[in-house]
DNA sequence: GATGATGATTTGGG
DNA sequence: CCCAAATCATCATC
């Protein structure tokens, strides 16, 4: 409840709040109130100390030079960088003592090195709306792009103003009406929005991943939630509550409510969103009556969208997902059952994760193929897909003129994914490749594929290395034994973060090996390269011609299990990186299984796989993502950046462990500005990190080089040292194609992992504080 | 202001 | 703890 009323009113704040007044019981997302204890309380107890500490001494730093220097009418000399200072404003901020950080600023010198600054700019907007300076404020927020982080904080002070502005001028407190009008008659500058339409405090993208779950899992699991919440930003119960509010209201038929969602199409969404009323809780339901949604995301290619029997199957460029989880699709997958997922070479995705029983996608020849694989653009992100198109069955056939690859998946044997339920399968029938226009993506399935609960893609090699992907990815005969990473069960609560965070950074930072102990046999597979087992590390390496990697082998999983829960372990195989003739596949184990951490198994256990071989989008095409998607932005998941930064990140939070493509972070913010890290939440900083933050060299091995390594938690640390040691030749990157949303959820800029800076702060304005004293 | 949409809350059951 | 059902509160729109 509490957690509710708090995501509530979080977003009411952020959202449409504004328009109810800003409702007192929950804490200003900002301090405005000197000495606001629960703003005081935000920052993190050492760092926070640490930070009030310094800005305690910086104040009064500032304070005496100002004094001291009066006389003099001189600048007081910068003498701490811009990071300090912005790290000397953001705790002030957080401290709510807005006064002081007024004088702080009055005090800074009008130093370049500070102009631009953006948590200058919005410790400045902060004093200007505190101050009742509201042109200054505006001028302030539509002068400067600000990271995402900040809108909230400063969307609700353009509102606040507004609010306040007509309120003084009415002399009348303004009513809802009144707020709503001055919302449309002031709308977000985009410097402080970006753009996307929030209705009811929940974004339309976030609305869209809920819906596309929705309609394939009525019911979705605790982790789905999780992880439905973590890509939406929204609180776990929020998503309960819509889930819910969701299936009450299409249950209740007299409500007119045939809903919004179903506008145009009602019968399109019938099947799941109505008619299901008998339908018993079950993680499956969606699929229990052997409905297979795939949810279908396309910005602007048209999209051919096919309904076999009882499978919706909605393809895209830009990826599709298949019950669950949403993916955002780097290069166009096709996500069957989100959580885990296995993209083929050119983006076609079969995730073994229940996809549910008796599920059979045919895919009709053409349009599959130019739809699954009409990748070339990709790059959409999969929340950003319209209602209207998964709504709207209509769809078309994909212009595959945006498609530049050809895959085709021609086993000569049946795929199968053992495990898998009961004849789920995904099967290609009337096997032909289709003949790609001008060089458009062709995939053909010839034998059924088979995919298992736990993600376990056993493709039966046919012969030939049974070549599964455009010819150019091929399956490799070789079937490690079972994977099973000793590590504790211990609770998620118990080791959050820490360690954990810490590795799990390090982990995803750098791709190292994964350490597999071959032990419970639960029919999980791993088919991959050629590949050596020392000391139970797994190399896998040169990935030739065939980059496909399967299987999510699972220690300790009851092979009749059909828990999504238990399919979260399973690997996340992406497709993120196309590079030259090149194959990298980076896998990470589930961190539960790996070390029991807290970190969320979903997120936690991602691999990408990337095979160029015989990949025929040009590079150039698919690493631009400015060309993928003009709209895309700065923390878009787009691999295509990853390449072309080359600089690798990891994001964890106290439920997740994710790998994180820093190219979604500003690149210069990263690299240099410790606020970014901030923002990534709960990572510990540490050298090896650091020294993550590859120098460009990095992109140049790492588009060269081939590379499969899995790497298990349980030597992450000594295995990421070591890489560190071989920085050189092993640049490995992890990318996450969920990177997006993990970035979106975070919040709380602060100082948290300014711990150092702002320690060194302190330590620095505490020697000058005592040469000043002594100068007094 | 009326109305519908939507998120949250409460209550009761399993 | 999750779910369903009823209900409330708020928002968005006309």
């Amino acid at each position: 409840m509490e957690s509710a009323s708090e995501g509530q009113e979080a977003h009411r704040e952020v959202a449409g709040g504004a328009a109810a007044g800003l409702s007192p019981p929950a804490p200003a997302p900002f301090p405005l109130e000197p000495g606001d204890a629960a703003a005081a309380s935000r920052v993190s107890r050492e760092e926070g100390v640490a930070a009030a500490g310094a800005a305690d001494q910086v104040q009064l730093h500032s304070e005496l030079l100002g004094r001291h220097q009066h006389a003099a009418a001189a600048q007081p000399p910068l003498a701490f960088s811009p990071d300090h200072v912005a790290c000397v404003c953001e705790a002030l901020q957080q401290g709510g003592n807005l006064d002081r950080l007024a004088r702080f600023l009055w005090s800074l010198p009008q130093s370049d090195l500070l102009r631009g600054n953006e948590s200058l700019l919005k410790a400045r907007a902060l004093v200007a709306f505190h101050q009742g300076i509201y042109p200054e404020l505006y001028s302030i927020l539509e002068s400067h792009s600000f990271e995402s982080a900040n809108h909230p904080l400063l969307q609700q002070l353009w509102y606040k103003a507004r609010y306040t502005e007509a309120e003084r001028a009415r002399g009348r407190p303004l009513g809802a009406v009144d707020k709503y009008r001055l919302r449309r008659k002031f709308p977000l500058p985009r410097t402080i929005w970006d753009g996307e339409e929030t209705v009811y405090c929940f974004k339309e993208k976030s609305r869209n991943a809920l819906k596309e779950l929705y309609k394939q899992n009525r019911y979705p699991s605790p982790a789905e939630k999780r992880h439905l919440a973590k890509i939406t930003g929204l609180s776990l119960t929020q998503v309960s509550n819509w889930f819910k509010n969701r299936r009450q209201r299409d249950r209740n038929p007299s409500e007119t409510q045939s809903k919004s969602e179903s506008d145009g199409n009602p019968s399109t969404e019938d099947e799941s969103s109505k008619g299901h009323e008998d339908l018993s809780p079950h993680p499956l339901s969606g699929a229990s009556d052997g409905v297979t949604n795939l949810s279908l995301s396309s910005h602007m290619e048209p999209v051919y969208m096919q309904q076999i029997g009882n499978a919706k199957i909605s393809l895209s460029s830009s990826g599709v997902l298949l019950n669950g989880s949403l993916v955002p699709a780097s290069t166009s997958p096709v996500f069957l059952n989100g959580n885990s997922f296995i993209q083929g070479h050119n983006g076609v995705i079969l995730n073994g994760l229940n996809v549910g029983n008796t599920q059979t996608v045919s895919l009709n020849p053409p349009k599959m193929s130019s739809n699954i694989v009409g990748n070339g653009i990709a790059m959409t992100d999969i929340l950003g897909s319209t209602s209207q198109d998964v709504k709207e069955f209509k769809v078309l056939q994909s212009s595959a003129v945006n498609a530049a690859a050809t895959t085709s998946y021609s086993p000569s044997a049946p795929v199968s994914f053992p495990g898998l339920i009961p004849c789920t399968e995904v099967k290609r029938e009337g096997v032909q490749t289709v003949a790609s226009q001008d060089g458009g993506s062709v995939v053909t399935f010839t034998t059924p594929v088979q995919i298992n609960q736990y993600g376990i893609v056993q493709i039966p090699n046919s012969g030939a290395n049974g070549q599964f992907l455009n010819g150019s990815i091929g399956f490799s005969p070789l079937q490690l034994p079972p994977v099973s990473v000793a590590a504790s069960q211990e609770k998620k609560t118990v080791h959050r973060q820490g360690p954990v965070a810490h590795s799990s950074a390090v982990y995803s930072s750098r791709l190292c090996n994964l350490s597999v102990t071959p032990s419970t046999s639960d029919g999980s597979t791993f088919t991959s390269e050629p590949a050596t087992v020392q000391h139970g590390k797994l190399f896998l390496s040169p990935l030739a011609p065939s980059a496909v990697v399967y299987t999510v082998p699972n220690s300790g999983q009851t092979v009749g299990a059909v828990k999504q829960e238990g399919l979260e372990r399973g690997l996340v195989f992406s497709q993120l990186m196309p590079v030259n003739h090149n194959a990298q596949v980076n896998a990470n184990l589930s961190s539960e299984n790996l070390s029991g951490s807290g970190l969320h198994p979903l997120t936690s256990s991602l691999v990408n796989v990337s095979t160029a071989h015989g990949f025929s989008l040009t590079p150039p095409t698919l690493l631009n993502p400015a060309e993928l998607n003009p709209d895309l932005g700065e923390s878009q998941p787009v691999s295509a950046a990853v390449v072309s930064k080359c600089t690798v990140s990891s994001v964890s939070n106290t439920n997740y462990a994710t790998l994180q493509n820093c190219s979604l972070i500003p690149g210069q913010d990263l690299l240099s500005g410790p606020m970014t890290q901030a923002a990534l939440g709960e990572i510990v900083p540490t050298a090896e990190e650091q020294v993550s933050h590859a120098p460009p060299a990095v992109h140049q091995d790492f588009v060269r080089e081939q590379r499969l390594v899995l790497q298990s938690v349980a030597n992450i640390k000594e295995n990421f040292l070591q890489n560190s040691e071989n920085k050189a030749t092993n640049n490995l990157m992890m990318l996450d194609s969920k990177s997006k949303y993990v970035l979106d959820s975070i919040v709380e800029p602060g100082c948290e992992d300014l711990g150092t800076d702002k320690k060194e702060l302190a330590k620095l304005q505490t020697v000058q504080l005592d040469e000043d004293m002594q100068d007094l």
